[in-house]
DNA sequence: CATCTCATGTAATCAGTTACATGATTTC
DNA sequence: GAAATCATGTAACTGATTACATGAGATG
């Protein structure tokens, strides 16, 4: 499992609660990893049984005591042994091509119309990165915790989120295009005027 | 759920067993989705349980009962509904990208290492999607059941994924560049003559 | 004689999301 | 007075992988 690792890394940098863990991924690794809450808890509470990270109770009045966790020295071990360690490629899980996939049983213009949305989208995604994260980037150099060094290891990840984001985006535009371009060779959904009027059932 | 749709896409094409559905699997979306038999069984029951497929049993003598599902009409609707819904983009995960991003935990030579070696491995990927895929797609025009204008879409499907690994590897070499160039900058992890030995722990 | 293909499933486990439950303090 | 922030968790469910169980026929 990799969540583990990245709290372990997380703990790294300084001691922290869940809750405060939660916050770095929403603020930082946000655009390749996201945990809710409730996967963090459990996780930190088997790191803490791993004896990867110690556990200390800070009482607090009138609200929740905050457990704050600290990373130790085989927790430390772990992490570098686990950053070294091969990482296969990830694949590619991408629900939107399943569509594509079996475009053709759908009018071009569908496709077209779905293949539009779906730039649009990823455009969104790609505009968000490159200003709203870029900028925390530069922000967080002048945090503690964070260093250049470490800022410059943030962008590298973030590069490659906008790099696929603008892959992706091409691809859609070189798609329809294809699609345009067959769709002339091809015009099969044009009102034909004499007979065989091909409804629903039995294309395949 | 994704992988229900894509039952009913694959089945949509012609009635399948459901270890013929696993077979067309492997041979034509793995490069973007994939799934177990004892996923894909359960899920032709309850797609079954819904009206959208219906199960016909082969007997055979000597061997297990082929179970061939084929489309039902109302099955048939909802993938085409399903088809033109939209679909949010899907996000990166990257289990990779955790370990660049707490790369300055590690020397410099190990994120060098390891970005190489995922640049070699998403090579591989691409390889094979270049040549075996490519082929594949090439001689299915020839079968039936899948005319040309399939191939079309599913080409698609392959081109994103070739795009992606093609930005994949272009983002390994920027990196590794990169690092190299910061590495002279501040080569941190040169023997230093005198004092301050730089030991494990309390790097936080 | 071993391995691959055909053909079906169940059980256990893992990873992740959504919903539920609680409650004080701060900000708008 | 409502909503967000801080702070903890559990329970239910979904989606996917791995392991287990069975067994005939074909290929090498």
């Amino acid at each position: 499992m990799s969540l583990k690792h990245a709290l372990l890394g997380i703990i790294s940098y300084h001691e922290m609660t869940g809750y405060e863990v939660k916050q770095f991924f929403d603020s930082s690794v946000q655009h390749f990893w996201n945990a809710e809450l409730s996967q963090i808890y459990p996780t930190l509470k088997t790191l803490e049984e791993n004896g990867f990270v110690a556990k200390r109770v800070e009482l607090q009045e009138n609200r929740l005591n905050r457990n704050v966790y600290e990373i130790t020295e085989t927790g430390r071990e772990e992490f570098l042994r686990w950053l070294r360690s091969p990482a296969p490629p990830a694949d590619l899980r991408d629900p939107f091509l399943i569509r594509i996939f079996f475009g053709v049983q759908a009018p071009v213009e569908d496709v077209l119309i779905i293949l539009r949305r779906q730039m649009e989208e990823q455009q969104k995604v790609l505009a968000f990165s490159e200003t709203v994260l870029r900028d925390r980037i530069r922000d967080s150099d002048k945090h503690p915790h964070h260093g250049t060094k470490n800022s410059l290891f943030w962008s590298l990840t973030l590069e490659l989120a906008i790099a696929y984001r603008r892959a992706y985006i091409d691809w859609c535009e070189r798609s329809m295009s294809l699609l345009e371009e067959g769709f002339l060779d091809a015009p099969v959904a044009e009102p034909e005027p004499a007979a065989a009027a091909p409804s629903s059932a039995e294309s395949a």
